[in-house]
RNA sequence: GGGGCCGUGGUGUAGCUUGGUCUAGCAUCUGGGCUUCGGGAGUCCAAGACCUGAGUUCAAAUCUCGGCGGCCCCA
């Protein structure tokens, strides 16, 4: 059946995406992932996926932009190995018990048992922190700051959702070791600007969140993450930076010697960023006709279809070819698409893998020295012409700041403070965040998540919010303003 | 952790309730031709599938049980 016939029939075919986000948001996600050539899941071993060439290009850049943030302040790559001695996960037993249940180990080779069980990497902070000891010496040594880019194994029984939730998944993991407590803080600083920063790019506006005690990384003295806003309703959590303290320095033995010969444990800080941020990309910007993705990290930033008409093939393909030359020389990344479909086809194809700006080159544009212009976030067309092609980096720009403006309204006008039980309930069922007063507690955050279904995320990191009213559960005296929602 | 839905060519599906004419239908995709390209073109030819294991039965895509896998909801 043709597409029109099919369109005549009402049927929906496979090629583009079925369901609108409102109709189904998980199926849109999944389906996008899938046909625009994100991530493939059809791999014999549920949550061991493939990332695809589109998938994996997107990555690059993410981790560029972000290798690139953390080497400014001063951190340097390198690498771990993969297996850790089970050994090392005595040492630190609070942490590790966060992910034991969820480790995939190694007990033989070819068929011979190992004398000792290894594990899998859930995390490096064991294995990390074991050389950090015979590294760090003196107060000369510190702080210390290291990343490294990785792959990791946690083993959830249950995965739904490619980038989201994975059993397998690419990561940054930074560890520093600091001279003092204060120094140790002030790394938690320089993380929140990188993020910010990070955010920027990826236009997505974040919410910075100091974690409750119960929710915090295992091991950690305090925890900070970043929640955006999903358009579903729900948060989405990104780049998280944790205060370690010295909950590890002690049980790891990492210990240096102060210019006065005292010697004292060092002060550690670790953070995260993954393959889930393209997952939150996604969920964050698309539209019901694909990915939108922000100019500042999509892997293709203009993509020049060519309109082509018999007998003026070669015109037209000549005129593309210096177009895209143009446009690299301007430091545009730009592709031109020369493959064997219609130009129809080509439209809905880029739409669905984000590209945010299209550039149409047909006879018509010719005659008038002039490409079209569609930009993917709002749709719209416009005229350029071809004398006139640096103006594609501001075109460039302005879609990257009408995302984060939209962006950053979305957050706005999805965040409300809600007093009482009564009130938080209908606000989390709105979805997004509810602003609230919390005393504190470990049974009021249980209680809230009971009966809202909504967790408390946090407070906001480096600020003081003053309290509104007495907490929204207990009715007790606020200790704190914080912030409540569903989360992914 | 609890509950529910589902597994048929690469993809999306029909068939399953009531087992047999299923030698498994359709669309799309793929390869080859002709033709076409400003929103997923048309046409001709070719190729391509019942998740897995056990059971019930003269007979299983269809019924039963287990496994593996996918999806959704609740906690």
């Amino acid at each position: 059946m043709g597409r029109k016939k099919a369109a005549e029939k009402g049927e929906r075919d496979n090629l583009g995406v079925t369901v609108t986000r409102k109709e189904d948001f998980s199926k849109w996600y999944t389906e996008i992932v899938r046909k625009g050539g994100f991530k493939d899941q059809r791999t014999p071993i549920k949550g061991f996926d493939v990332i695809q060439p589109w998938g994996y290009a997107l990555w690059e850049r993410i981790q560029g932009a972000y290798d690139a943030l953390l080497k400014e302040h001063g951190i340097q790559n390198c690498y771990f190995p993969m297996l850790i001695p089970e050994s090392f996960i005595e040492k630190e037993r609070e942490h590790f018990k966060g992910f034991e249940a969820e480790t995939a180990n190694v007990t033989e080779v070819g068929s011979e048992p190992l004398s000792e069980k290894l594990v899998i990497r859930p995390t490096s902070e064991t294995i990390a922190y074991h050389m950090f000891t015979k590294w760090i010496r003196s107060h000369r040594d510190l702080p210390f700051k290291i990343n490294q880019w990785c792959n990791i194994v946690r083993w959830d029984t249950k995965v739904t959702k490619p980038f989201i939730r994975d059993r397998e998944f690419l990561w940054s993991e930074v560890h520093t070791a600091h001279a003092s407590l204060e120094d140790g803080l002030r790394q938690i600083d320089d993380y929140a600007e990188i993020n910010d920063r990070f955010h920027e790019q990826l236009a997505m506006a974040a919410m910075v969140l100091r974690r409750t005690e119960k929710d915090k990384f295992p091991g950690a003295e305090f925890s900070v993450a970043y929640d955006t806003l999903v358009q579903d309703g729900k948060v989405f959590q990104g780049p998280g930076g944790h205060f370690l303290g010295q909950n590890f320095s002690k049980p790891f033995g990492i210990k240096f010697t102060h210019d006065d010969g005292r010697k004292e444990y060092v002060w550690q800080t670790c953070l995260g960023m993954t393959t889930r941020q393209i997952g939150g990309l996604i969920m964050q910007h698309g539209d019901d006709k694909g990915a939108i993705l922000p100019p500042a990290i999509a892997p293709v930033q203009a993509v020049i279809v060519p309109i082509i008409f018999k007998g003026k093939e070669k015109k037209v393909i000549d005129q593309a070819k210096k177009l895209k030359e143009k446009l690299c020389s301007l430091g545009v990344r730009a592709l031109l698409d020369e493959r064997e479909y219609s130009a129809g086809y080509k439209f809905n194809d880029w739409e669905l893998k984000g590209v945010p700006l299209r550039l149409e080159l047909g006879p018509k544009d010719l005659e008038k020295n002039e490409v079209t212009l569609v930009k993917r976030n709002d749709g719209k067309k416009s005229s350029l012409k071809l004398s006139g092609l640096a103006k594609i980096r501001g075109v460039l720009d302005s879609i990257q700041k009408e995302m984060l403006e939209k962006s950053r309204r979305n957050l706005e006008a999805n965040t409300r403070d809600a007093r009482g039980m009564k009130e938080l309930k209908k606000s989390v069922e709105k979805g997004g965040f509810s602003r609230a007063n919390w005393c504190g507690s470990g049974e009021c955050e249980d209680t809230i998540k009971d009966q809202t279904g909504a967790g408390i995320r946090g407070s906001i990191y480096g600020k003081s919010e003053q309290t509104f009213g007495d907490c929204v559960c207990c009715g007790k005296k606020a200790e704190s303003v914080v912030y409540i929602a569903k989360a992914y």
